[in-house]
DNA sequence: TTGTACGCGTTATCAC
DNA sequence: GTGATAACGCGTACAA
């Protein structure tokens, strides 16, 4: 509760010399005053208040996060596991930076104008997909955002993955294990950067293999396990594939569990391999081979490049992440 | 961008009228000066400068969340997907009431104290264990906070779960479907009210049966997806039981895996019940007959204690959700 | 090197 | 019913 005044005054000095200290301009202020108001600084324990310093100044240093909702059942944000670690990862840095992080869901262009300028928050991490209007609201404001898995089009800064070579190491792996019959399962691919590169680097791989790609080997579902079992029934039935290549876990894990759930074993006689490499690829049994993306590096890739942003004012092209393939047990070498 | 000042010079009128008209003060302004006055700012599109409205009064309208760190993997919060249900309940209510999250990780007592007066935070979430020294600070700052999942002693709000009635249903479904021997695996107990509860619930259900309780069927794991898959191999040895009740999913699923890596068939040999049903529970092959408990319920609920203590100063009992058995697939009926 | 004074946007008090 | 005005805590010209 101690305020700068109260410094002044056990220090015996003005406002202005504590705040000197305070920001480190050391070459204004005596080295002993330094000392004794940084000890008193000490003793009481002071705080700044943070609300009064954006009000004078400009920077909050708070950056906000919203979420479109992709929940696995009902609405709400970071359901999905895969924006829990996303946000830790874009926690850890925010607050490595000396940022503050405020989470919050909204509606609409208005409902997000409201926050950012209640608050004055510097810049605003995006992670999903958002209607335009959201991307018209932010430019107007001239407020920095970084999106995560972004569609094509908008301004801003991205985070990318190497959504098209994920797709083609995962075929080639299929293929190199003698699979040549090999199912796409994906969310709806409309408009989706990140599943349509999936599944060029799926059609890539085929093609250099020289495997046609089948229509009934595009399988579009929703994003949510009672689809992927669903769909694991209706591929159990079916016997003209070996392999199935799912573009997220939780695609993958639940289509395994439909399939075994009727009677098909994996990989014995269906090899899968996922993308994302989240917590459930370990769990599955037998463990999922997948593409792996390194998510929390993602959130902090992404306060690092707004940050810059927000302090240099420096747009950035959008930032690729890599991706690897990670061997568990989830895909049998076959033998024609 | 506007301001109450701008608004007032565009009405011809004051800041106070202005003030006034905004807090719905209707009785103090004439019918004609409020609606003049809305249309104003509806048309200028102004929103409140929370930054100054904390400066001069007291509330912030910030609930602050921190969470103990139980990562799946590395370090950061809300890895594990029960913190990210949870939150995701805690974010829509605090929403709904008008207030807004901020998400940091704590290190220190210091590291809270700052926080919460940087911002003038009005109230904490506490997601976890945390030690005696936050607690302390938090009273003698006298602020509101509400505890998910909590250890005994301390004082504050508190959302607890009726453990002791989940590892009951448990370990008694388990004996009515033909199971005597049954495994305990759990996270380290010692002091742990959680993880107490849940044992003394099964340790009631075996009494019942007049079973009597065997100490080599007590397995104290950490809570990682690795320890859980070693000790369902090290499991898979055994062949003096027939049932495992894990008190986490991560932990059922993942000694499930162990268990079937190593050629043991969940439920045809060995029947396992979970703990949490979250998506893990439904993913898993079998899907896991677990205790259920509404998560983001748990999350919605803290809210509501918290901002009840923030705005009436009400202290209240501590506010135990029940749980349920949901029934899938991992246990098998035997007969001896 | 240090101090004074003003303004940031809002609310509350008190006078008209 | 309405309007000045003083705070809230801090940063920063500008003056000394």
């Amino acid at each position: 509760m101690a305020t700068i005044r109260d410094i002044a005054e056990r220090a015996g000095v003005s406002m202005t010399t504590v705040s000197n200290v305070l920001h480190g301009r050391s070459s204004r202020v005596s080295a002993e005053t330094v000392e004794c108001i940084e000890e008193i600084i000490r003793e009481t324990g002071y705080t700044p208040n943070m609300n009064a310093r954006v009000l004078v100044g400009s920077s909050s240093r708070i950056i906000g996060v919203i979420s479109s909702m992709v929940p696995i059942s009902s609405g709400g944000i970071f359901q999905d596991p895969f924006h829990a670690v996303l946000l830790s990862g874009i926690e850890k840095c925010t607050r490595d930076l000396g940022y503050f992080l405020m989470v919050r869901s909204v509606e609409d262009a208005n409902e997000l104008e409201s926050l950012l300028t209640n608050w004055n928050i510097d810049g605003l991490i995006m992670i999903g997909f958002f209607p335009e209007s959201f991307y018209a609201q932010l430019e107007e404001m001239r407020k920095p955002y970084v999106q995560i898995d972004s569609s094509l089009r908008n301004r801003g800064l991205k985070i990318w993955l190497d959504d098209e070579t994920g797709g083609y190491l995962a075929t080639r792996y299929l293929i190199e294990n003698g699979h040549r019959r090999i199912v796409f399962v994906c969310t709806p691919m409309q408009g989706s950067r990140v599943v349509g590169g999936r599944h060029n680097g799926y059609l890539r791989a085929l093609a250099e293999a020289g495997i046609e790609e089948k229509p009934e080997d595009l399988c579009e579902i929703g994003y949510t396990i009672e689809a992927g079992i669903e769909m694991g029934e209706k591929l159990a039935e079916r016997h003209d594939f070996t392999a199935i290549f799912a573009c997220a876990d939780l695609l993958a894990c639940s289509v395994c569990t439909g399939l075994m759930m009727h009677g098909r074993r994996v990989p014995d006689e269906i090899s899968i391999v996922g993308y994302d490499d989240t917590a459930m690829a370990r769990l599955n049994c037998p463990p999922l081979t997948c593409v792996h993306q390194d998510v929390a590096g993602r959130g902090s890739k992404a306060v690092e490049m707004l940050v810059d942003a927000i302090e240099k004012g420096e747009g950035s092209e959008p930032y690729t992440f890599p991706v690897t393939l990670v061997e568990r047990q989830s895909v049998k070498r076959i033998t024609l």
